[in-house]
RNA sequence: GGAGGGUUGGCAGAGCGGUUGAAUGCACCGGUCUUGAAAACCGGCAUGGUUUAACGACCAUCCAGGGUUCGAAUCCCUGACCCUCCGCCA
């Protein structure tokens, strides 16, 4: 959410800022309940000024022996006022509160401004898409092939939209994320981490998924917990409600979990194959670092992310997104696209983006600044890396051969126990 | 599932319903002393908000939400979380 103060005092430009990505800040009602807030606030702080130095006099009275029945009949209608008054400042608050929390981020200056994925901007390419001499099978043809991916065994156990892997497609699932953790945790320096897969919605609320985007999540227990959609979310929440020193930032989290999302919304998108699925697995790098640091580490996650790519060489090419095709919550977003030879297009196996500290301020997490001694909001980021599904997909489609077989990246063969080749 | 105990500032830990935003200790910051350090001593040290040009003034916050009261950290109710014991269990 935003700084409340954006709020009260530059909401012109603030409009203007939030128009880019085609939102529409509706100043009439903001300026009204603000105007509202203004004097519940000031007739509500009156009334308890009166309240508490009335019950002091009454107190001190009380302690010296007199009568304090006069001062009684005095306060009589006192608390009724100012409780009227509460009620009616806790009102606008709500209102305001609710208003606030629907409030997408601010656009970084440098993001493009755009409606859609269209106005994407491409910032570079890496590596050459490969040339085949055969024909070229999708993933799911060649996971078939091998008989090692069932798609219509995980719709009998469950439903649509979820998948068995078996033998070496399993392990090379396993493989993927044990190479994509070992990376980032011996060379680029983040922590492992180990969290909770079903959240509360507090901590959805923390990282924006709520209360805007319910209807994709998936609600267990009464609607008490949630599974997560991406480890974003817990790894996100470990600095909630916390005041981090100076000396342990900047913080590098790095988490392999599976995610869940209901795809509510996406009916008839990507339904075959792996790219749109209910569970998936995800190698997740967060960040929390002080305001200053977020941009120059956001270029380095982003980098961190890009690099799994090259080691895997899997072409790809990376995009900033525009102001509309921006998540709620970010200030800048890179997304990472992979090729994918059966659809002769890039897809996105990554996004990596700055909050600011736009969820920070949800989630209370906060830094102690030395050269002022007072707490400032962080700056959060994260990016996938990589999404693990979608990388398996890839492989699959890039490093087939024309025999129904498909090679193995060199750097994977170690984690494979010395297989090259997966066959059926 | 059953029975009990608990939740107070960065931490530990006090707190008869009335000047307690909260004793005390530790940690931290500044100073005195010292060649330097330590010790000792002195001082400072929560967060958020309203208002103000500013100094400041005011308000809120002792897990959360309700209630009682002129007045609640303190009394009552509900909930969350933590702990102990019993039962069950990978």
């Amino acid at each position: 959410m935003l700084d409340p103060k954006l709020l009260r005092t530059d909401v012109q430009s603030l409009a203007a800022q939030l128009a880019r990505r085609n939102f529409d800040l509706d100043l009439e009602l903001l300026n009204s309940l603000e105007e509202e807030r203004r004097q519940a606030q000031l007739d509500a702080q009156a009334l308890q000024t009166e309240r508490n130095s009335r019950s002091k006099e009454i107190g001190k009275a009380k302690a010296s022996g007199q009568d304090i029945a006069p001062l009684l009949a005095e306060v009589d209608d006192l608390a009724d006022k100012h409780k009227a008054a509460e009620a009616r400042l806790d009102d606008v608050l709500a209102k305001l509160n609710a208003l606030a929390m629907e409030i997408p981020n601010i656009p970084q200056p440098s993001v493009p401004s755009g409606k859609d994925e269209a106005d994407n901007q491409e910032v570079s390419r890496w590596g050459t898409p490969p040339i085949f001499d055969f024909p070229v099978k999708d993933h799911v043809d060649i996971g078939n092939g091998l008989q090692q991916m069932d798609f219509e065994a995980a719709a009998r156990i469950s439903r649509a939209r979820f998948v068995t892997l078996t033998g070496s497609l399993a392990r090379l699932q396993r493989a993927l994320i044990q190479f994509m953790l070992d990376v980032h945790t011996l060379e680029h320096d983040y922590t492992e981490t180990y969290v909770p897969y079903l959240v509360n919605a507090d901590a959805l609320r923390g990282t924006g998924q709520l209360p805007k985007f319910a209807e994709d999540l998936f609600a267990v227990d009464d609607g008490q917990l949630y599974l997560i959609p991406t480890a974003e979310v817990p790894v996100t929440n470990l600095v909630r409600d916390s005041i981090q020193e100076a000396t342990s930032l900047p913080i590098k989290f790095v988490a392999h979990t599976p995610c869940f999302r209901s795809e509510a919304g996406s009916h008839g998108r990507d339904v075959r194959g792996l790219i749109r699925q209910h569970q998936f697995e995800k190698v997740e790098l967060v960040q929390m670092v002080p305001a200053s640091d977020s941009e120059a580490a956001h270029e380095a996650l982003t980098g961190h992310a890009e690099s799994i790519l090259q080691r895997l060489e899997l072409p790809y090419r990376k995009m900033l997104l525009c102001t509309g095709d921006m998540g709620f919550a970010s200030t800048k977003t890179y997304d990472l696209e992979v090729w994918l030879p059966s659809q002769n297009t890039y897809r996105e196996i990554s996004s990596c983006s700055n909050f600011g500290d736009f969820q920070a301020r949800r989630m209370q997490a906060r830094w102690r600044n030395p050269d002022t001694g007072k707490p400032e909001l962080l700056h959060t980021l994260n990016g996938s890396g990589l999404a693990v599904g979608r990388t398996l997909l890839a492989i699959l489609e890039n490093f087939q051969q024309a025999d129904g077989s498909v090679r193995v990246p060199k750097v994977l063969v170690p984690y494979m126990g010395g297989v090259e080749t997966l066959h059926g």
